[in-house]
DNA sequence: ACGACCCATTGACGCCTGTCGATGTGATGC
DNA sequence: GCATCACATCGACAGGCGTCAATGGGTCGT
């Protein structure tokens, strides 16, 4: 729209070095985003703690104290987000923390402190 | 409302190990959902490539395209979570990255990963 | 075959959040 | 002193997100 001014970047402003392109940063910010909710951290906890390394939704509906549908979205979106897997074994489905989870995080904060890979 | 009953919890549902409590939980998401948004991240990592470590509000407003309120308000976000520091010199403020945002982050996602502690 | 069970999906509701324009507060320069 | 600049705050609005009750779709046991 009509804000054709530039407006005004007189004295300071130097424009210096472009971090992370809009793409990049908008991936990041979806690892991070699927963090973002203490419901959703719980979870992800619960799953990493379990001494077999997995957990189906029933498990979980009880620490958590919410509702069986809230559980399964968010489990959704973590899944969405490629923090654990989804594997339906018989009538129970079985979520486990994916493989590249850590990596997947420190690679998107990496990135974000990073910019110019550290070596530039 | 008449749902006195736990709703049967029978075949599946151990209970097993207990993931972080829900103030760990809700420091580690707060932490992480400062870095959910695009934007965001995108500030940071312009902050970081910077040349000098810092760069100052007038810096941002061009490069992620949005007005000076927005990019005031992230940054207030972003300071609130700790990642970075906000330093009033003469006219301008200041924005560096914090010295423990790397590790920060990394702290909240170790957290999460292994409530444990990975040695228990 | 039928009921019981686990889980995902849908629809709806309230709150939180990102965004902007307008205004206020300090500091600088003439 | 007054205009100018940089930044924060306020008020308002739209969209997204977390949550639940109700429903549907597979799977196991009898």
């Amino acid at each position: 729209m009509p804000t054709a001014l530039p407006l005004a970047a007189d004295a300071c402003c130097g424009t210096a070095a472009p971090g992370l392109d809009a793409d990049a940063a908008r991936d990041a910010a979806r690892t991070f985003k699927a963090l973002g909710d203490p419901t959703r951290v719980r979870l992800l906890s619960l799953i990493a703690a379990q001494e077999t390394g997995e957990a189906c939704v029933c498990d979980l509906t009880g620490p958590v104290g919410l509702s069986q549908p809230t559980v399964s979205h968010h489990m959704s979106t973590l899944a969405e987000a490629g923090l654990v897997t989804r594997e339906q074994r018989g009538r129970w489905a079985y979520f486990r923390v994916a493989p590249g989870a850590h990596d997947l995080v420190a690679g998107a904060l990496a990135a974000t402190l990073a910019p110019a890979g550290g070596a530039r």
